[in-house]
DNA sequence: GACAAAATAGCACGGTCGTACTTTTTTGGA
DNA sequence: TCCAAAAAAGTACGACCGTGCTATTTTGTC
Protein backbone atom coordinates (compact mmCIF):
# COMPACT_ATOMS: atom_id res chain seq x y z
CA UNK A 1 0.00 0.00 0.00
CA UNK A 2 1.67 3.25 -1.19
CA UNK A 3 0.09 5.95 0.66
CA UNK A 4 0.95 9.65 -0.15
CA UNK A 5 2.04 10.75 3.05
CA UNK A 6 5.36 10.20 4.61
CA UNK A 7 3.28 9.14 7.74
CA UNK A 8 -0.33 9.13 8.70
CA UNK A 9 -0.88 12.55 9.47
CA UNK A 10 -3.56 11.04 11.52
CA UNK A 11 -1.74 9.80 14.21
CA UNK A 12 -1.71 11.13 17.40
CA UNK A 13 0.86 14.14 17.72
CA UNK A 14 0.11 14.98 21.60
CA UNK A 15 -2.02 12.26 22.93
CA UNK A 16 -2.73 14.76 26.04
CA UNK A 17 -3.67 17.92 23.40
CA UNK A 18 -6.09 16.24 21.72
CA UNK A 19 -8.18 16.08 25.01
CA UNK A 20 -7.71 19.99 24.92
CA UNK A 21 -9.23 20.22 21.12
CA UNK A 22 -6.69 20.79 18.60
CA UNK A 23 -8.44 19.19 16.20
CA UNK A 24 -8.01 20.40 12.68
CA UNK A 25 -10.23 22.95 12.18
CA UNK A 26 -10.71 23.70 15.75
CA UNK A 27 -8.80 27.37 16.91
CA UNK A 28 -5.91 26.45 18.68
CA UNK A 29 -6.49 27.55 22.80
CA UNK A 30 -3.48 29.63 23.88
CA UNK A 31 -1.15 27.19 25.00
CA UNK A 32 -1.29 25.38 21.93
CA UNK A 33 -0.37 28.73 19.99
CA UNK A 34 2.63 28.88 22.20
CA UNK A 35 3.75 25.78 22.15
CA UNK A 36 4.19 25.90 18.57
CA UNK A 37 5.75 28.68 19.18
CA UNK A 38 8.45 27.36 21.06
CA UNK A 39 8.61 24.52 19.44
CA UNK A 40 9.34 26.25 16.10
CA UNK A 41 12.03 28.98 17.90
CA UNK A 42 13.53 25.03 19.63
CA UNK A 43 13.80 24.09 15.71
CA UNK A 44 15.59 26.83 14.67
CA UNK A 45 18.25 26.78 17.46
CA UNK A 46 18.65 22.84 16.88
CA UNK A 47 19.37 23.06 13.43
CA UNK A 48 22.26 26.01 14.16
CA UNK A 49 23.52 24.43 17.18
CA UNK A 50 22.50 21.36 17.29
CA UNK A 51 20.09 18.90 19.34
CA UNK A 52 22.57 18.40 22.35
CA UNK A 53 23.05 21.85 22.45
CA UNK A 54 19.39 22.68 22.67
CA UNK A 55 18.89 24.01 26.34
CA UNK A 56 15.66 25.36 27.89
CA UNK A 57 17.33 28.47 29.23
CA UNK A 58 18.12 29.25 25.69
CA UNK A 59 14.49 28.55 24.10
CA UNK A 60 13.79 30.82 26.99
CA UNK A 61 15.47 33.95 25.90
CA UNK A 62 14.66 33.46 22.34
CA UNK A 63 10.72 33.41 23.48
CA UNK A 64 11.13 36.03 25.80
CA UNK A 65 9.83 33.54 28.59
CA UNK A 66 11.00 32.30 31.71
CA UNK A 67 12.68 28.69 31.79
CA UNK A 68 9.22 26.92 33.55
CA UNK A 69 7.48 28.79 31.41
CA UNK A 70 8.94 26.99 28.69
CA UNK A 71 9.37 23.97 30.65
CA UNK A 72 5.82 23.36 31.43
CA UNK A 73 4.74 23.28 28.30
CA UNK A 74 6.70 19.75 27.58
CA UNK A 75 7.69 18.13 30.87
CA UNK A 76 10.77 17.01 30.09
CA UNK A 77 13.81 17.75 27.67
CA UNK A 78 13.61 14.94 26.49
CA UNK A 79 9.81 15.45 25.25
CA UNK A 80 10.85 18.61 23.49
CA UNK A 81 13.57 17.07 21.64
CA UNK A 82 11.07 15.06 20.55
CA UNK A 83 8.49 17.44 19.72
CA UNK A 84 11.24 19.29 17.82
CA UNK A 85 11.57 16.13 15.43
CA UNK A 86 8.15 15.58 14.67
CA UNK A 87 7.66 19.25 13.41
CA UNK A 88 10.67 18.67 11.40
CA UNK A 89 9.37 15.88 9.91
CA UNK A 90 6.13 17.55 9.53
CA UNK A 91 8.06 20.48 7.74
CA UNK A 92 10.24 18.07 5.53
CA UNK A 93 6.89 16.20 4.28
CA UNK A 94 5.73 19.62 3.29
CA UNK A 95 8.80 21.28 1.29
CA UNK A 96 10.46 17.76 0.16
CA UNK A 97 7.90 15.10 0.00
CA UNK A 98 4.70 16.49 -0.70
CA UNK A 99 5.58 18.89 -3.72
CA UNK A 100 7.34 15.57 -5.80
CA UNK A 101 4.34 14.40 -5.69
CA UNK A 102 2.83 16.57 -8.04
CA UNK A 103 5.48 14.80 -10.55
CA UNK A 104 3.97 12.52 -12.28
CA UNK A 105 5.80 8.76 -11.17
CA UNK A 106 8.73 7.23 -12.24
CA UNK A 107 11.71 9.52 -12.85
CA UNK A 108 10.24 12.98 -12.98
CA UNK A 109 8.90 12.35 -9.44
CA UNK A 110 12.19 10.95 -8.36
CA UNK A 111 14.30 14.03 -9.66
CA UNK A 112 11.96 16.09 -7.99
CA UNK A 113 12.83 14.55 -4.20
CA UNK A 114 16.15 15.06 -4.98
CA UNK A 115 15.94 18.49 -5.84
CA UNK A 116 14.08 19.19 -3.27
CA UNK A 117 16.10 17.46 -0.72
CA UNK A 118 18.78 19.20 -2.30
CA UNK A 119 17.54 22.69 -1.48
CA UNK A 120 16.63 22.01 2.34
CA UNK A 121 20.46 20.39 2.63
CA UNK A 122 22.72 22.95 1.05
CA UNK A 123 24.05 26.35 2.43
CA UNK A 124 21.56 28.31 0.87
CA UNK A 125 19.18 27.64 4.11
CA UNK A 126 21.91 28.29 6.36
CA UNK A 127 20.33 26.19 9.18
CA UNK A 128 21.58 22.59 8.73
CA UNK A 129 19.61 19.06 7.81
CA UNK A 130 18.35 17.84 11.32
CA UNK A 131 18.58 14.34 10.07
CA UNK A 132 22.15 14.73 9.36
CA UNK A 133 23.42 16.35 12.12
CA UNK A 134 21.21 14.55 14.66
CA UNK A 135 23.01 11.29 13.30
CA UNK A 136 25.95 12.04 14.51
CA UNK A 137 24.65 13.21 17.65
CA UNK A 138 22.83 9.87 18.30
CA UNK A 139 24.36 7.15 16.45
CA UNK A 140 25.94 6.00 20.22
CA UNK A 141 23.38 7.12 22.76
CA UNK A 142 19.86 4.83 22.91
CA UNK A 143 17.00 5.92 23.60
CA UNK A 144 13.27 7.89 22.52
CA UNK A 145 14.89 10.96 20.70
CA UNK A 146 17.29 8.80 18.92
CA UNK A 147 14.16 6.40 18.03
CA UNK A 148 12.03 8.93 16.99
CA UNK A 149 14.92 10.83 14.50
CA UNK A 150 15.68 7.19 13.08
CA UNK A 151 11.46 6.49 12.64
CA UNK A 152 11.85 9.73 10.84
CA UNK A 153 14.63 9.32 8.70
CA UNK A 154 13.35 5.54 8.08
CA UNK A 155 10.11 6.75 6.80
CA UNK A 156 12.15 9.26 4.35
CA UNK A 157 14.45 6.70 3.26
CA UNK A 158 11.63 4.08 2.37
CA UNK A 159 9.32 6.81 0.85
CA UNK A 160 12.76 7.90 -1.73
CA UNK A 161 13.01 3.64 -2.14
CA UNK A 162 9.36 3.88 -3.19
CA UNK A 163 10.42 6.29 -5.75
CA UNK A 164 13.38 4.40 -6.95
CA UNK A 165 11.14 1.47 -7.23
CA UNK A 166 8.33 3.31 -9.39
CA UNK A 167 10.70 4.77 -11.79
CA UNK A 168 12.00 1.04 -12.34
CA UNK A 169 7.98 -0.22 -12.80
CA UNK A 170 7.25 3.01 -15.28
CA UNK A 171 10.38 1.72 -16.87
CA UNK A 172 12.89 4.78 -16.61
CA UNK A 173 15.57 2.62 -15.18
CA UNK A 174 16.66 -0.56 -16.07
CA UNK A 175 15.15 -3.65 -15.00
CA UNK A 176 17.70 -5.13 -13.09
CA UNK A 177 18.14 -1.91 -10.69
CA UNK A 178 19.26 -2.62 -7.32
CA UNK A 179 16.89 0.21 -5.65
CA UNK A 180 18.13 -0.27 -2.20
CA UNK A 181 21.46 0.81 -3.97
CA UNK A 182 20.88 3.61 -6.28
CA UNK A 183 18.85 4.94 -2.79
CA UNK A 184 22.23 4.57 -0.69
CA UNK A 185 24.33 5.84 -3.43
CA UNK A 186 21.49 8.98 -3.76
CA UNK A 187 21.56 9.23 0.14
CA UNK A 188 25.11 9.48 -0.03
CA UNK A 189 25.12 12.44 -2.21
CA UNK A 190 22.98 14.20 -0.22
CA UNK A 191 25.06 13.56 2.77
CA UNK A 192 28.17 15.03 0.73
CA UNK A 193 26.61 17.41 -0.21
CA UNK A 194 26.09 18.54 3.59
CA UNK A 195 29.56 17.86 4.60
CA UNK A 196 30.84 19.90 2.11
CA UNK A 197 28.67 23.05 1.78
CA UNK A 198 27.93 23.21 5.39
CA UNK A 199 31.39 22.22 7.19
CA UNK A 200 34.08 22.44 4.11
CA UNK A 201 32.35 25.79 2.92
CA UNK A 202 33.34 24.15 -0.28
CA UNK A 203 31.45 26.66 -3.28
CA UNK A 204 31.07 22.97 -5.30
CA UNK A 205 29.47 21.03 -3.75
CA UNK A 206 26.02 21.59 -4.96
CA UNK A 207 27.16 21.40 -8.82
CA UNK A 208 28.64 18.47 -7.57
CA UNK A 209 25.98 16.79 -6.26
CA UNK A 210 23.59 17.29 -9.69
CA UNK A 211 26.33 16.01 -11.31
CA UNK A 212 26.42 12.95 -9.11
CA UNK A 213 22.76 12.13 -9.49
CA UNK A 214 23.29 12.53 -13.06
CA UNK A 215 26.10 10.10 -13.03
CA UNK A 216 23.94 7.60 -11.08
CA UNK A 217 20.69 7.73 -12.98
CA UNK A 218 22.67 7.34 -16.39
CA UNK A 219 24.28 4.05 -14.34
CA UNK A 220 21.23 2.76 -13.55
CA UNK A 221 19.84 3.79 -17.13
CA UNK A 222 17.90 6.49 -17.01
CA UNK A 223 16.50 6.91 -20.46
CA UNK B 1 55.38 18.56 -5.22
CA UNK B 2 53.48 14.87 -3.81
CA UNK B 3 54.87 14.37 -0.26
CA UNK B 4 54.55 11.14 1.30
CA UNK B 5 52.96 12.14 4.34
CA UNK B 6 49.54 13.65 4.47
CA UNK B 7 51.26 16.67 6.04
CA UNK B 8 54.40 17.41 7.82
CA UNK B 9 55.62 15.38 10.50
CA UNK B 10 58.18 17.54 11.72
CA UNK B 11 55.56 20.42 12.24
CA UNK B 12 55.38 21.54 15.80
CA UNK B 13 52.83 19.80 17.75
CA UNK B 14 53.32 20.98 21.33
CA UNK B 15 55.05 24.19 20.98
CA UNK B 16 55.43 24.50 24.28
CA UNK B 17 56.54 20.84 24.38
CA UNK B 18 59.73 20.92 22.31
CA UNK B 19 61.78 23.35 25.03
CA UNK B 20 61.27 20.50 27.56
CA UNK B 21 62.78 17.92 25.45
CA UNK B 22 60.46 15.64 23.43
CA UNK B 23 62.81 15.20 20.70
CA UNK B 24 61.79 12.23 18.95
CA UNK B 25 63.89 9.26 20.24
CA UNK B 26 64.53 11.13 23.82
CA UNK B 27 62.34 9.13 26.50
CA UNK B 28 59.67 11.23 27.80
CA UNK B 29 59.31 12.89 31.15
CA UNK B 30 56.21 11.84 33.04
CA UNK B 31 54.39 14.21 32.49
CA UNK B 32 54.55 14.09 28.74
CA UNK B 33 53.32 10.46 29.44
CA UNK B 34 50.25 10.80 30.96
CA UNK B 35 49.44 13.91 28.65
CA UNK B 36 49.75 11.32 25.89
CA UNK B 37 47.28 9.08 28.33
CA UNK B 38 44.96 11.75 28.72
CA UNK B 39 44.85 12.57 24.71
CA UNK B 40 44.55 8.78 24.15
CA UNK B 41 41.52 8.78 26.70
CA UNK B 42 40.05 11.61 25.35
CA UNK B 43 40.17 10.34 22.13
CA UNK B 44 38.49 7.29 22.98
CA UNK B 45 35.29 9.50 24.52
CA UNK B 46 35.24 12.05 21.64
CA UNK B 47 34.48 8.86 19.02
CA UNK B 48 31.83 8.13 21.56
CA UNK B 49 30.03 11.23 22.74
CA UNK B 50 31.37 13.65 20.13
CA UNK B 51 33.75 16.39 20.98
CA UNK B 52 31.49 18.36 21.99
CA UNK B 53 30.71 15.97 24.97
CA UNK B 54 34.20 16.13 26.05
CA UNK B 55 34.15 17.36 29.54
CA UNK B 56 37.44 17.42 31.69
CA UNK B 57 35.60 15.83 34.65
CA UNK B 58 34.80 12.58 32.12
CA UNK B 59 38.26 12.25 30.94
CA UNK B 60 39.42 12.69 34.67
CA UNK B 61 37.38 9.99 35.60
CA UNK B 62 38.32 7.43 33.38
CA UNK B 63 42.10 8.91 34.05
CA UNK B 64 41.46 8.42 37.63
CA UNK B 65 42.99 11.72 37.88
CA UNK B 66 41.72 15.22 39.60
CA UNK B 67 40.07 17.43 37.76
CA UNK B 68 42.47 19.89 37.59
CA UNK B 69 45.45 17.34 37.28
CA UNK B 70 43.97 16.84 33.56
CA UNK B 71 43.31 20.44 33.24
CA UNK B 72 46.80 21.37 33.78
CA UNK B 73 48.37 19.73 30.98
CA UNK B 74 46.15 22.07 28.56
CA UNK B 75 45.25 25.19 30.05
CA UNK B 76 42.29 25.41 28.57
CA UNK B 77 39.75 23.28 26.88
CA UNK B 78 40.04 24.09 23.48
CA UNK B 79 43.59 23.06 23.37
CA UNK B 80 42.15 19.76 24.60
CA UNK B 81 39.74 19.22 22.27
CA UNK B 82 42.70 20.76 19.72
CA UNK B 83 45.08 17.69 20.76
CA UNK B 84 42.38 15.12 20.78
CA UNK B 85 41.84 16.59 16.54
CA UNK B 86 46.05 16.20 15.92
CA UNK B 87 45.88 12.75 17.78
CA UNK B 88 43.34 11.64 15.49
CA UNK B 89 44.94 13.28 12.50
CA UNK B 90 48.10 11.23 13.48
CA UNK B 91 46.14 7.86 13.69
CA UNK B 92 44.12 8.12 10.85
CA UNK B 93 47.75 8.63 8.80
CA UNK B 94 48.88 5.62 10.43
CA UNK B 95 46.10 3.56 10.08
CA UNK B 96 44.75 4.86 6.76
CA UNK B 97 47.01 6.73 4.73
CA UNK B 98 50.64 5.31 5.71
CA UNK B 99 49.52 1.29 4.53
CA UNK B 100 47.83 2.24 1.53
CA UNK B 101 50.95 3.88 0.00
CA UNK B 102 52.56 0.35 -0.14
CA UNK B 103 50.33 -0.43 -3.01
CA UNK B 104 51.59 0.80 -6.22
CA UNK B 105 50.35 3.97 -7.35
CA UNK B 106 47.16 4.07 -9.30
CA UNK B 107 44.15 2.37 -8.98
CA UNK B 108 45.91 -0.22 -6.21
CA UNK B 109 46.88 2.75 -4.25
CA UNK B 110 43.27 4.21 -4.38
CA UNK B 111 41.92 1.01 -3.98
CA UNK B 112 43.80 0.61 -0.81
CA UNK B 113 43.01 3.93 0.33
CA UNK B 114 39.13 3.40 0.35
CA UNK B 115 39.32 0.16 1.38
CA UNK B 116 41.16 1.30 4.82
CA UNK B 117 39.09 4.22 5.40
CA UNK B 118 35.97 2.32 4.91
CA UNK B 119 37.38 -0.06 7.78
CA UNK B 120 37.79 2.89 10.08
CA UNK B 121 34.63 4.22 9.58
CA UNK B 122 32.53 1.33 9.15
CA UNK B 123 30.43 -0.29 12.41
CA UNK B 124 33.13 -2.95 13.33
CA UNK B 125 35.16 -0.85 14.66
CA UNK B 126 32.79 0.77 17.25
CA UNK B 127 33.84 3.99 17.86
CA UNK B 128 32.74 6.28 14.83
CA UNK B 129 35.12 8.40 12.70
CA UNK B 130 35.96 12.18 14.35
CA UNK B 131 36.35 13.85 10.94
CA UNK B 132 31.99 12.97 10.11
CA UNK B 133 30.95 13.42 13.91
CA UNK B 134 33.05 16.45 14.37
CA UNK B 135 32.10 18.15 10.87
CA UNK B 136 27.98 17.93 12.16
CA UNK B 137 29.11 19.30 15.59
CA UNK B 138 31.08 22.26 14.27
CA UNK B 139 29.44 23.41 10.67
CA UNK B 140 28.11 26.66 12.62
CA UNK B 141 30.39 27.19 15.49
CA UNK B 142 33.40 29.02 14.30
CA UNK B 143 36.81 28.40 16.15
CA UNK B 144 40.41 27.52 16.45
CA UNK B 145 39.39 23.98 16.82
CA UNK B 146 36.63 23.67 14.25
CA UNK B 147 39.65 25.14 11.98
CA UNK B 148 41.92 22.34 13.08
CA UNK B 149 39.36 19.91 11.99
CA UNK B 150 38.66 20.87 8.70
CA UNK B 151 42.13 21.52 7.92
CA UNK B 152 42.41 17.73 9.07
CA UNK B 153 39.77 16.84 7.03
CA UNK B 154 41.20 18.81 3.85
CA UNK B 155 44.80 17.34 4.30
CA UNK B 156 43.17 13.73 3.68
CA UNK B 157 40.50 14.81 1.33
CA UNK B 158 43.16 16.32 -0.88
CA UNK B 159 45.48 13.55 -0.27
CA UNK B 160 42.84 11.23 -1.94
CA UNK B 161 42.20 13.57 -4.76
CA UNK B 162 45.57 13.05 -5.34
CA UNK B 163 45.53 9.45 -5.28
CA UNK B 164 42.68 9.60 -8.25
CA UNK B 165 45.15 11.80 -10.51
CA UNK B 166 47.37 9.23 -10.36
CA UNK B 167 45.67 6.55 -11.13
CA UNK B 168 44.25 8.57 -13.94
CA UNK B 169 48.06 9.22 -14.98
CA UNK B 170 48.86 5.91 -14.75
CA UNK B 171 46.20 5.07 -17.38
CA UNK B 172 43.88 3.05 -14.96
CA UNK B 173 40.91 5.37 -14.99
CA UNK B 174 39.16 7.52 -17.96
CA UNK B 175 41.65 10.21 -19.06
CA UNK B 176 39.04 12.54 -18.65
CA UNK B 177 37.94 11.86 -15.41
CA UNK B 178 36.97 15.18 -13.30
CA UNK B 179 39.18 14.14 -10.12
CA UNK B 180 37.36 16.39 -8.02
CA UNK B 181 33.85 15.20 -9.00
CA UNK B 182 35.28 11.22 -7.79
CA UNK B 183 36.55 12.09 -5.19
CA UNK B 184 33.36 13.73 -4.05
CA UNK B 185 31.18 10.85 -4.84
CA UNK B 186 33.91 8.52 -2.70
CA UNK B 187 33.42 10.73 -0.10
CA UNK B 188 29.40 10.61 -0.53
CA UNK B 189 29.90 6.58 -0.47
CA UNK B 190 31.77 7.07 3.36
CA UNK B 191 29.59 8.89 4.60
CA UNK B 192 26.36 7.36 3.40
CA UNK B 193 28.26 4.14 5.44
CA UNK B 194 29.06 6.11 8.79
CA UNK B 195 25.23 6.82 8.53
CA UNK B 196 23.44 4.18 7.94
CA UNK B 197 25.81 1.69 9.64
CA UNK B 198 26.44 3.35 12.80
CA UNK B 199 23.02 5.67 13.18
CA UNK B 200 20.76 3.11 11.40
CA UNK B 201 21.95 0.13 11.92
CA UNK B 202 21.95 -1.01 9.09
CA UNK B 203 23.74 -4.42 8.27
CA UNK B 204 24.09 -3.80 4.22
CA UNK B 205 25.79 -1.04 4.39
CA UNK B 206 29.17 -1.97 4.02
CA UNK B 207 28.19 -4.27 1.25
CA UNK B 208 26.30 -1.24 -0.50
CA UNK B 209 29.22 0.70 0.02
CA UNK B 210 31.92 -1.50 -1.95
CA UNK B 211 29.46 -1.76 -4.23
CA UNK B 212 28.52 1.86 -5.20
CA UNK B 213 32.64 2.01 -4.65
CA UNK B 214 32.92 -0.69 -7.65
CA UNK B 215 30.20 1.62 -10.05
CA UNK B 216 31.82 4.73 -9.33
CA UNK B 217 35.45 3.30 -10.65
CA UNK B 218 33.38 1.45 -13.54
CA UNK B 219 31.56 4.91 -14.47
CA UNK B 220 35.51 6.83 -14.33
CA UNK B 221 36.52 3.88 -16.84
CA UNK B 222 38.29 1.82 -14.31
CA UNK B 223 40.47 -1.27 -16.64
C1' DG C 1 -18.00 40.82 35.73
C1' DA C 2 -17.26 36.46 38.37
C1' DC C 3 -14.71 32.26 38.63
C1' DA C 4 -12.49 28.02 37.62
C1' DA C 5 -8.87 26.56 34.83
C1' DA C 6 -5.03 27.17 32.19
C1' DA C 7 -0.78 29.48 31.35
C1' DT C 8 3.13 31.68 32.96
C1' DA C 9 6.40 33.34 36.33
C1' DG C 10 9.29 32.97 40.51
C1' DC C 11 12.27 30.58 43.27
C1' DA C 12 15.14 26.94 44.97
C1' DC C 13 17.61 22.53 44.62
C1' DG C 14 21.45 19.57 43.40
C1' DG C 15 24.50 18.80 39.72
C1' DT C 16 28.12 19.58 36.26
C1' DC C 17 30.79 22.60 33.76
C1' DG C 18 35.51 25.21 32.88
C1' DT C 19 38.91 27.43 35.21
C1' DA C 20 41.74 30.20 38.72
C1' DC C 21 44.37 29.82 42.73
C1' DT C 22 47.06 27.24 46.48
C1' DT C 23 49.05 23.20 48.43
C1' DT C 24 50.93 18.73 48.39
C1' DT C 25 53.26 14.94 46.24
C1' DT C 26 56.31 13.06 42.92
C1' DT C 27 60.12 13.21 39.91
C1' DG C 28 64.83 13.16 38.25
C1' DG C 29 69.44 15.16 38.09
C1' DA C 30 73.58 16.94 41.11
C1' DT D 1 70.61 12.05 49.53
C1' DC D 2 69.08 16.52 48.81
C1' DC D 3 66.45 19.92 46.34
C1' DA D 4 64.55 22.58 42.79
C1' DA D 5 61.21 21.79 39.42
C1' DA D 6 57.45 19.41 37.59
C1' DA D 7 53.20 17.08 38.24
C1' DA D 8 49.12 16.30 40.56
C1' DA D 9 45.62 17.23 43.92
C1' DG D 10 42.70 20.24 46.57
C1' DT D 11 39.49 23.85 46.87
C1' DA D 12 36.56 27.40 45.47
C1' DC D 13 34.00 30.30 42.24
C1' DG D 14 30.44 31.73 39.07
C1' DA D 15 27.67 30.09 35.40
C1' DC D 16 24.41 27.20 33.42
C1' DC D 17 21.80 22.96 33.40
C1' DG D 18 17.03 20.33 34.08
C1' DT D 19 13.38 20.14 37.08
C1' DG D 20 10.36 20.31 41.23
C1' DC D 21 7.36 23.28 43.89
C1' DT D 22 4.47 27.41 44.77
C1' DA D 23 2.62 31.92 43.48
C1' DT D 24 0.68 34.93 40.19
C1' DT D 25 -1.27 36.31 36.04
C1' DT D 26 -4.02 35.48 32.01
C1' DT D 27 -7.55 33.14 29.59
C1' DG D 28 -12.15 31.53 28.17
C1' DT D 29 -16.96 30.42 29.76
C1' DC D 30 -21.23 31.19 32.13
Amino acid sequence: MATSSLSSRISPEGLADAAVGSREGRAMLKGQQTKAAIVDAALGLATQIGMEGLSIGAIAEVMRMSKSGVFAHFGSREELQISVIREYHQRFEDEVFFPAMNAPRGLPRLRALFSNWMSRTSAEIDSGCLYVSGAAEFDDRPGPVRDALAHSVNTWLAALHRAVVQACEAGHLASQTDAQQMAFEIHGLILALHYEARFLKSPHALSRTQQGFENILQRYGAH
